[in-house]
Parts: structure tokens; sequence; C-alpha cells
DNA sequence: CACCTTTCAGTAACGATGTCACCAAACCCA
DNA sequence: TGGGTTTGGTGACATCGTTACTGAAAGGTG
């Protein structure tokens, strides 16, 4: 079986050789479909996944039925929160969605647990990847607790553009992007549109002067 | 030296004999006095943190000098999520500030990383931890976002009244307690007042008619 | 105490954001 | 093609955030 996977990962590189062999032994490549819900409430993730291919979106859905994208996972990172997560607690309402086909390496609770015994390279993967969303967590707080929306639209419309110049997103997901209301990112991005940044079309948006969006995103907390 | 403090740690009160004997040699209790930054911008944590006593406030403070109050430490806690962030990041932008005098138990970083890889029972209590912080941030993150501030005002009063039926606390810090501005809390707060449930000083609220509050509490996500 | 400074709270006006109600256009599918 | 569903647009209003200013209360100093 082809273990070339753990290159993928830079933290893991310097896996130490016996560590590396239990890690490619124990664990599976698995593929998900576009659209899976991959973990949610009631639905306790099993494993630890690492991502080879694809994207997987996590948000907190209320009782009131409204979102909030919390953070991405793509290529090359963990969905190291949800070790935590799958340990104790009932109340995780998160749901994580895989965006695209997913292809990942899945690391069974125990052999996680044993793995984090063993290595020092592997805790500090796990303790890095827990850094880093930890402080975008932070960050998402701040932006929504303080930062203006049409300067948040602006960082998120540059941030989902990959390459195209395009995204494909309602003004619905836009809004749960931001954790705003549908209503709201009409009227900004009809703002946007009449200032010539952007012009729309239903399910997309296209950029057509991104700069004037760099711009307003820069303002930040000025 | 007495080392009984483990027993205040329900996590960790089963752990292995060997173990809690390095947790009580290589670690020391350290005192902090009130209003002391125990951690923040440019001030990594060097230890793990487990309060005996105090309480230990950790907020995020924005560029434009905004605050908000992320969560509180309390007695028989652990400062956990600093284990993460004091490995990687700079962009550790939150502060810990103990909010009464505090009595702890430091563990440094070199011991962690041992106990964590010696101990099933330690492991457990430090991602358990973990869950909890997480999970309570997800609360917050959703609270900010689509709760109202009267309600989540009306909580957080019944949540900081701690027997007394008074809170010390000016407008300022329980803005900072929901991410709001101090206009908005002294709007509530007289609203509050006209409805006789609470009664207002200087630097200080008290609690008149709890049941009051308890109602607005109870919309909740209705 | 008188005086000054700092901190804290109140308020009005206005801008930004969120909610509600409703409509219209675009898309989907039978 | 027809009818339902999804998506987007909009006005009216409520809530929340910002600005600007005021004065009261507490604290320090001679």
């Amino acid at each position: 079986m082809n273990a070339d996977w753990i290159e993928q990962f830079p933290g893991l590189s310097k896996l130490e050789p016996a560590i590396r062999d239990v890690l490619t032994r124990k664990s599976a490549v698995v593929t998900v479909r576009e659209g899976s819900v991959i973990f949610g409430p009631g639905k306790s993730p099993e494993n630890l996944l690492l991502l080879l291919e694809g994207r997987v979106r996590v948000q907190q859905v209320s009782e009131a039925g409204r979102e909030i994208v919390l953070y991405r996972v793509e290529a090359g990172q963990s969905c190291v929160l949800t070790t935590a997560c799958l340990l104790a607690h009932e109340g995780y309402s998160a749901e994580g969605i895989a965006e695209t086909d997913v292809r990942a390496v899945a690391i069974p609770r125990t052999v996680f647990d044993d793995l984090i015994a063993q290595s020092v390279t592997f805790r500090t993967f796990i303790f890095t990847a827990y850094s880093k969303r930890i402080t975008d967590l932070f960050q998402i707080i701040e932006d929504i607790a303080f930062q203006r929306v049409d300067i948040r639209l602006a960082q998120k419309l540059l941030d989902l553009e990959r390459g195209t110049g395009q995204i494909k997103a309602t003004h619905q997901q836009l809004a749960a992007e931001l954790g705003t209301a549908r209503e709201v990112i009409s009227r900004q991005l009809g703002e946007f549109q009449r200032r010539g940044w952007i012009r729309q079309s239903r399910g997309s948006v296209e950029l057509v002067e991104p700069d004037g969006l760099e711009r307003l995103a820069a303002l930040d907390a000025a």
C-alpha cells in the first residue's frame, strides 16, 4: 500500500520511522462524496482525518436554524479540533461537511492516542494544528464582534475566489459565511455592484475589479 | 511538600502513582496577585497552570483597543488552551488576567510534554478540558452572531452574580463581557432598572428581582 | 476643606445592521 | 408547458453601534 501520503504533511515528514510504520499500517485512506456530512450533532467522528484532497467546511448551526462557517480544512490539514470533541462532550453542535469530494487518511481514536503517546513529532503536529485553529476562532470572534459587514464581506469574497474570479455561492450561503442575514448580503453586494467591483448573477458573483474590494478589505480595524 | 492538590482535580484523581510522583516533584505551586497579566501578546506562558484558588479571565483585545471576554478559568480547571498556543504561534492576541489573587500549580512545558506522553489519564484530562473550552468558544460565537444583547446581558448578570445579588462591574466592563459598547449596556441597564429588576449604582449592579432577568434570559433562541 | 483630575454614567442623534413581510425573477421538474 | 421551489430585491421598522457631548461621583493633593 502506498504510504507516501505522509510527505503531504510537512509536520509529519520528520516522523520517527517506527511511528511512521504504525501510522501507515493502522490508518486507512477513505473517500467521501461532496456534500456528505462527516460529523455533526449526534454523529461523532470516529477518526481523526488528515486531508489529502478536497475541502471540509466546519460550521455551527443554531437551534433557530441559522448557520455560521467556523473554518475550513484543506488538503494537508487535519480535522484536529474533533479529536478533543470526540472524547467527552455531547454539546458539540458543530458539523463538518465535504465541500468537494474528499480523500483523507482516517486515524482511529486508539491509534491517535498511541501516536500522541509515542511521538514528539506527532504531538507537535497536533498541537500546532490546534494552535492555528484556536487563534482562527479568536479572530472570528473579534471579526463578528467588532468588524463592519462590508469589510468582512469584501475579505470573504477575495478569500473564496480561488483563482477563477468567480464565486459559486448564493446570498444565503455568503450570509452563513459571515453569520449575518441574507438581506444584508443582498444590500452589500448591490452596493459593490453599483461601484462596479462585481457582477452578480443567480448563484454566483464575478469579481470585476478586485482592487476595489482589496481597498475596502484593507481598512480592517483602522 | 504538600501534594494533595491533585485531589482537587477530579480528572487527575486516578492518575498512575508514578506519574503522580513526577507531577508533584516537577511542578511548583505559584501565587499571582490580583490584576496581574499572566499571559498576553508578547508574553507567552511558560507553564500550564492548574488553578487551585482564584479566577483567571481570558479575553481578546482588538487593535482598536476593544475587548471581549472569552472564558474564565476557575479553581479546579486548567489554562489548557495556552498549551496549544505556546507552541507555535505569534498571533495569539488573547490575554489572561488574574481576577482575584490566584494560587496555581505551574507545569513546565517539558514536563507537560512528558506527562502527555506517559499517562492516558493525563491525556484524557487535557483533551477533555480542550473539548469544554472549544465548545464554549463555539457557543460564544453563536451568541455574538445571533443573540439579542438584552437576553445576553440578562444571562451574564445572572452568571456574574456569585451568591451576593451584587455585581461589581462598570458598564464598560459589562460591555467587554459581551463584546458590545458601553452605551448599549447603559441603555439596557436603564431599561432593566425601569422594570424594577435591578438597582444601579456607580460600579455595581444590584439584582432586585432576578426572576425578571431569568424570564428574559430564558427566551434564548426561542 | 477646596480644587483639580480621572473615572463613570446618561443621553441624543444618527448610521449600520438585523428582522419581517412581501414580491418577482430564475430555475427545476414532471 | 405549467406549477412549485429557490433565489434575489426591497421597504419599513427594530435593534445595535458610534459619535459627541454632558455632568456626576470618586480620588488625590495642597
